[in-house]
DNA sequence: CAACTGTATGATTATTTACTCATACATCCA
DNA sequence: TGGATGTATGAGTAAATAATCATACAGTTG
């Protein structure tokens, strides 16, 4: 089921590490003080998207890159900012037209 | 947050209904037997989707009718079958691979 | 108004999820 | 070999989720 794809992508944290891994490959180490959280908790979100296909896994020495997998993820987190900014632009839009009446 | 609005895609059940509305707008009574579900189940993932931005809602008579908001929904579908049958043929690819040696 | 139809929602439950802490595992290096 | 570093994972917990049943609510029609 292609839920689960979505799935991996459809989750605060992961979104975080999405965007952190837009730019290329960051190792476990990089990614967690960077998004604030332990580094298990990153380890088992990195592991999820893992499984679920989104991402690539790369050993060097003690460290493990991971990166994206599909560019159609990042095409995909787009296109749901930009369904969020056009329902921002609606709701002032309506608050606008409360102002006029 | 715009894991809001991938959190309203990313479940099976949501994802059905995305797919039946695909065609264009339809009533709860058509939704929940086309899907299998209950009445109280389908309309609360309704509700869902509707507060999260992605479907209209249109009343006529006794009758609710619920449609898609953003072509942008597909088309974030789409790009994860798309992902899907890409790691499908990979794997096919690695199977394949194996058979050889 | 009363009965009926279509939809929403409160209460409850089972499952899943995200997180933390502690610990195991793997690799490197002195 | 032993210690240090980086990553993964078992156990436990709190919160969120999906589903069901019963019931409330809204609009239609006799």
């Amino acid at each position: 089921m292609c839920a689960d794809i979505l799935k991996a992508i459809a989750q605060p944290t992961r979104l975080r590490i999405i965007e952190l891994l837009r730019d290329g490959e960051h190792c476990v180490c990089e990614i967690y003080p960077a998004i604030g959280h332990e580094q298990s908790n990153t380890s088992r979100h990195l592991q999820m998207m893992l499984k679920s296909g989104i991402l690539r896994q790369r050993k060097e020495g003690l460290k493990i890159f991971y990166s994206l997998r599909h560019p159609e993820v990042l095409e995909m987190v787009r296109l749901a900012e930009l369904i969020m900014q056009r329902e921002a632009e609606q709701t002032l839009g309506v608050l606008t037209a409360k102002c006029r009446t």
